[in-house]
DNA sequence: TAATCATGTAAACGGTCGTTTATATTTTTA
DNA sequence: TAAAAATATAAACGACCGTTTACATGATTA
């Protein structure tokens, strides 16, 4: 019986969240070993035990409660694509990035419902209240699927595609297609084509 | 030393191909095991290593030479958004499913690079040689993004936004975001607004 | 000071993993 | 039929995993 034990050393736990951060965005969930995060986090192996009770339990103190999106929503939706596409290629890979955790996690069915979880209420309910048009959630969705893709092909995959084309267009491109995404159009009939050709 | 025996036996080696496919798409690479490929396919465990040599090997015969676009291609452009978003959105569950076993397995780092080096060469080369405008590959980078969050977002994920959405509705959107794509405006300035309002 | 509790440490537990070995069976070849 | 090669099997290997135990230290309190 692992009794959680009352956490006061916010010390020592914090530093075994950080090392787990770093160690899950980088390597995955199942990639991880605890002795990683331990040693990366200069404590005791055992003590990860003792303030999360398990490996899944430091998973969930770690990396759900990151999953936000409020920096985005404090500026003009006219211009979310572009604030968005610029954080999304302003990324440092120093550090714990939140986007690429979830999606080098995401496999992991430990991982997994509580990503649902956090994302709903964290990225995809804010989002849909600033969306107008219909289906807001959906179209929150489907701009979370979008940034998590770029980042799944771009840092993950490392696909060259994406890596060798030029910042400032790669970023347009993405930019343009969550703005889309945020301007809804009011009838939903299948007009695919937006082409301005 | 492993001298990856001449395979002769085509039905044993395609009953473990087929079963390490079931496998790596529904649990990812790690947390698929050699043992649940050989129960699966009905067949001895070291026959895996006979065959394939390593869980790697086995990886690379199985999944990266399943990633392709051809049917995708083979009808005009104008409507790529549309079928593609049919075919995104018919998946049965049942069987493999290219996609979300690359979703899935993605983020392993004994995957990433076949991925990549499958993925350059039999997605976005051909459907970039069907891209008019500037940019092409880049743009079947972005268009590959969006298909593979999508794809991680419903089916990993299991985002409820995506899933309650219409899927009439919701296919629309992923169309005309993938249309966008295959679409592009000569200039490249940051018009992210296409909005109709 | 003595007792109590929080915190840190070292070592081991059982289990699963990918891989390999040694042997058996079947098929082919001479 | 006899030798040889291909194919299949069972069992074990060492390594790593998450977890737990038993113990040592430090701080707090009565």
């Amino acid at each position: 019986m692992n009794t959680q034990a009352t956490v006061v050393s916010t010390r020592t736990a914090d530093a075994i969240l950080a090392a787990a951060r770093q160690q899950f965005a980088s390597h995955g969930y199942d990639g991880t070993g605890l002795r990683a995060i331990s040693d990366l986090a200069g404590v005791n192996l055992a003590l990860i035990g003792r303030y999360f009770g398990s490996k899944e339990g430091l998973f969930l103190a770690a990396v759900p409660p990151k999953l936000e999106i409020r920096a985005l929503l404090s500026g003009p939706m006219s211009s979310f694509g572009v604030r968005a596409a610029a954080i999304m290629d302003m990324k440092s890979g120093r550090g714990f990035d939140p986007m690429t955790a979830l999606v080098r996690v995401a496999a992991s069915p430990a991982c997994a419902p509580a990503l649902r979880i956090a994302l709903e209420k964290q990225v995809v309910s804010p989002l849909a209240m600033r969306l107008d048009g219909p289906d807001a959630r959906a179209r929150a969705g489907m701009i979370l699927a979008v940034m998590a893709g770029y980042d799944l092909m771009l840092r993950v995959i490392g696909l060259a595609a994406l890596q060798d084309a030029g910042s400032t267009y790669r970023r347009e491109q993405l930019a343009a297609a969550l703005q889309q995404l945020v301007d809804a159009n009011a009838d939903t009939d299948t007009d695919a084509g937006i082409s301005t050709g």
